[in-house]
RNA sequence: GGGGACGUAGUUCAGUUGGUUAGAACGCUGCCCUGUCACGGCAGAGGCCGCGGGUUCGAGUCCCGUCGUCCCCGCCA
């Protein structure tokens, strides 16, 4: 192939096939780099060696598609090009075949600067002709089958689950699919296979795992695709130690066939922890956690400065950013999305001014340095109704965990802007961490009820079991998160496998035995008939092979992507459908 | 649903305070060139300034709307 040519293969006669991806034509010499998947080589036409073939490769454009035979020379010694692989040689050419012709292209897959979006995602089939592409298609090939080893090799098998299933309106919209034979019914495309792999759990099949295509209809973000991969495992009698070492096991595979050695097991961290340290349930370990400094200052400070002195006072700390002028001060508010009444103070320097001995506590116990960035988040004076929230008693109050979410956010969009100042962001640093012990319920303020933190099928603790009716907000989940440099790669739990447990997750969320019946009463059956103990998780193999690959968006590692408004721009879908189809499945479209 | 950025040759971009014939680079066409490798040189073609309205003597430039792409919030059990 064009990439694979070495000075051993000197004086051998071979064929090379592929695009013609640059021409350098010098008149009576004619230079092709020809490229394949593989890489280029530079194939030579000589006037002088060989009159016939010059004249016929005069003719030769940008990506043409050729076959050259002729004979591997070994280079000169002043025309050797160091830059790429096959540079010692390049392939003498004394019979070209053309075998297809290319029109003028909107863009070059070696064009130095990149076509913007919406240009490479009309023209598809050219954007992943850049060795870019082609190089990130391969890793996720790569990484891909590293985790079917891998996971084959523990005793799973992959196990095929229906594209075409049942609408459960709970979570994500589904995507629709309308029946023809049953008209006004529809399928729903899988958001995941939860249901399907459990009852692959209840029908004996005791280690199972997919590769496998899921869909959400809800709107798109730079690592949210409608429809994504997701590398989906179950496992029966487990404790989720190992489901972690499960996963732990096949991330080491997949990282290794990207390249990297990772190490496990991978550092574990309470939910609760997560949040008072980082404000968030998926945080980035490369960038230092924040601190309580409350008790740095005296009462009277904290009045003065109207800060709540019931609520945390949390020093933000980004290590190595130096003196920040007036503007960049400034530019740090926008910034800051403020939860629950947080503000923020964004110039420590002035608090210093005012308050020598609390600024010089904070420093202290935040261990920054003179360089580093402190930035303070706070509550406001006055909290309203706290104490009537569902979830007050928590640990982590619900006042508490607008002013830890408000510096979280705020934590991420300082190390994110001054990345290039503090360097904590290298190429290959992977932090893994699993996030355990989450709550099992969340409650939605629009509609005064508690929602399932996780999903419905998940299990509380043993030791909650009793708090599910009396006092929901304090029943934990066997749920755990595995997150990777501040991105949740993948969810999973223990599951409920007794039908009395998953009836009384129902009533907490509100439904009747009638409601529960009617959306999974299929399933609540199922558990009737022997149910093992059982658990699992599912992995974003998009945004494993996204971080693998330096990526910023999804779309770099998907070979057909969707645009934000989840339209396919080279197929131009979705598309309206003739009036005849709309007949044949009994729908009519509502216009406005 | 909301906020923000962008939209000018095939492509990537520049275009001053609203003012003559809208520029550059790459690509494309033709000619020249035997050691280039982002080859070089000369000449040339190529524009509904996203679309629709408005303001103005005059709009790529200002205003309103609309469409498209991207980012974020909501949403994603």
């Amino acid at each position: 192939m064009c990439g694979e040519l070495r000075l051993a293969d000197a004086g051998k006669k071979v064929v090379l096939m592929g695009w013609v991806n640059r021409r350098r034509d010098l008149g009576q010499i004619i230079f092709v780099d020809l490229r394949d998947r593989s890489g280029v080589t530079q194939v030579v036409f000589n006037h002088e060696l060989n009159t016939a073939v010059h004249q016929k490769a005069e003719v030769l454009r940008n990506e043409f598609v050729i076959a050259a035979t002729g004979t591997v020379k070994k280079r000169d010694h002043d025309t050797v090009n160091t830059n790429i692989p096959t540079g010692e040689v390049e392939l003498v050419v004394d019979e070209l075949r053309i075998l297809n012709v290319s029109k003028p292209l909107p863009f070059l897959p070696s064009d130095t600067v990149l076509a913007n979006e919406e240009m490479r995602l009309k023209y598809r089939y050219i954007d992943l002709r850049r060795d870019v592409m082609q190089h990130n298609i391969e890793l996720r090939h790569k990484v891909a089958l590293a985790i079917r080893e891998d996971l084959s090799g523990r005793g799973f098998y992959e196990i095929e689950t229906p594209f075409m299933t049942r609408s459960t309106p709970e979570g994500a919209r589904d995507y629709l699919v309308p029946s023809r034979v049953q008209p006004g019914s529809f399928y729903a495309l899988p958001q995941s296979p939860q249901l399907f792999k459990q009852i692959l759990m209840i029908s004996g099949f005791d280690k199972y795992f997919q590769i496998v295509r899921c869909f959400r209809d809800e709107d798109l973000r730079a690592d949210r695709q409608p429809e994504f991969t997701q590398i989906d495992l179950e496992m029966s009698y487990p404790q989720p130690e190992q489901v972690w070492e499960t996963v732990e096991g096949f991330l080491t595979a997949a990282f290794k066939a990207a390249g990297h050695e990772i190490k496990t097991p991978f550092m574990r961290m309470d939910y609760d922890e997560a949040i008072r340290k980082y404000g968030i349930d998926k945080p980035d370990l490369r960038v230092p956690a924040f601190t309580d400094v409350a008790d740095c200052f005296s009462a009277e400070d904290l009045e003065t400065l109207a800060i709540n002195k019931d609520l945390p006072v949390i020093a933000i700390r980004i290590p190595n950013v130096g003196e920040l002028s007036r503007k960049e001060r400034d530019d740090i508010k926008p910034l800051f999305v403020s939860k629950g009444g947080a503000r923020v103070f964004e110039d420590f320097k002035r608090i210093e001014g005012k308050f020598p001995d609390g600024a010089a506590k904070v420093r202290a116990k935040a261990e920054a340095a003179a360089e580093d960035l402190l930035v303070l988040v706070v509550g406001s004076r006055q909290v309203t109704g706290g104490e009537a929230h569902p979830a007050s008693k928590r640990k982590v109050t619900p006042a508490e965990l607008a002013i830890y979410a408000s510096a979280g956010i705020l934590r991420v969009a300082l190390a994110q802007k001054y990345s290039d100042r503090h360097k904590l962001f290298q190429k290959g640093d992977y932090r893994f961490l699993w996030v355990t012990n989450f709550p099992m319920f969340e409650y939605d303020e629009g509609e005064k009820r508690w929602m399932a933190a996780h999903h419905p099928f998940t299990s509380p603790h043993d030791e909650d079991m009793d708090k599910l009716e009396s006092d929901p907000a304090m029943v934990r989940a066997l749920a755990y998160d595995v997150v990777l440099n501040g991105t949740e790669l993948g969810s999973g739990s223990i599951r409920i496998h007794r039908q009395d447990v998953q009836s009384r997750i129902f009533h907490a969320l509100g439904m009747n035995d009638a409601e529960a019946r009617a959306r999974f009463g299929f399933f609540l059956e199922a558990l009737e008939y022997g149910t093992p103990p059982h658990g699992g998780i599912a992995l974003g193999l998009d945004r494993i092979v996204m971080i693998l690959a330096g990526a910023d968006s999804l779309r770099e590692v998907i070979p057909f992507p969707k645009t934000a408004a989840a339209k396919d721009l080279m197929m131009e879908a979705p598309t309206p459908v003739t009036d005849a189809q709309l007949r044949d499945l009994g729908i009519g479209i509502l216009r406005k």
